[in-house]
DNA sequence: CTAAAAACCTACTAAGTCGATAGAGTATAT
DNA sequence: ATATACTCTATCGACTTAGTAGGTTTTTAG
């Protein structure tokens, strides 16, 4: 299961990849639109800002914009911006990769195999789609 | 991620199912062989034989052992008792179904067919997968 | 019958995350 | 100037995670 934190922002971004690219919307636009609550999405957006997605204008007129055009922007790096490792595990993430301090080696590891095939799955989808495809 | 309880659990499992079937096998052994916390295995263990999967036999020459050989037992069973719903969105959720209730309409919704697919790969990796595959 | 073995059970903890809310501060357009 | 709209800090209650501690019950062996 993937937190609401990621599920809004996926929302949010697909919303703003539907706009005509650099016009500012407004968030409350998006928290109505998407039935996010408004001040849980101003941090989401935020944050997404200061990863890169996003550029902000403040004021009348202001709102969030798409930095990128949507088909630029892939699901996965949207999810591992927000969420974090898209692997199951450390030891099989291309990311985040870390060593699993209960494995002798990863070689022998039981579940590193079939991890590394659901990892794969999953990003096969996540790396092909991107926000114009939501 | 999954969380170390599911991943313990599914090593705790393996080792079962490399093991004559229906010989009761200590929780220490267990414990020492993949090192994961004895205690914390024990609670993992319980659960398992509250769930069917394991059945346990008491006192000098007791233990935990598999209740059907391990190529009958897949990885997706596993990882939803012990970590829950396989799919990303309970709206694209097999055995733990639930509407979101952002959502006015699951077919217009900008997530819902991504996630399907998501859900789908994942699936077709640890529904076929089985302990004895691990 | 007794003692050791081993699963079982209850309770607790520290730390972290999740989803949200409240209330200011800051930059900008008119 | 003033309203607009993003930005920042802080807080919240509920929940989960990964354990630890310590005692209880059942079973087997001697």
């Amino acid at each position: 299961m993937i937190s609401k934190r990621t599920k809004y922002g996926l929302k949010a971004l697909s919303y703003l990849a539907k706009q005509e690219q650099g016009k500012p919307i407004l968030i409350a636009e998006i928290a109505k639109s998407e039935n996010i609550s408004q001040k849980f999405l101003e941090a989401i957006l935020l944050d997404l800002k200061r990863k890169g997605f996003l550029g902000a204008k403040k004021g009348k007129g202001g709102g969030y914009y798409l930095l990128k055009p949507g088909n630029e922007i892939s699901v996965a790096s949207v999810f591992r911006n927000l969420e974090g490792p898209i692997a199951w595990l450390p030891c099989v993430s291309l990311n985040y990769y870390e060593r699993c301090d209960d494995c002798d080696d990863e070689v022998t590891c039981s579940l590193n195999r079939v991890m590394l095939e659901v990892r794969d799955k999953v990003l096969s989808v996540v790396e092909s789609k991107t926000l114009a495809d939501l």
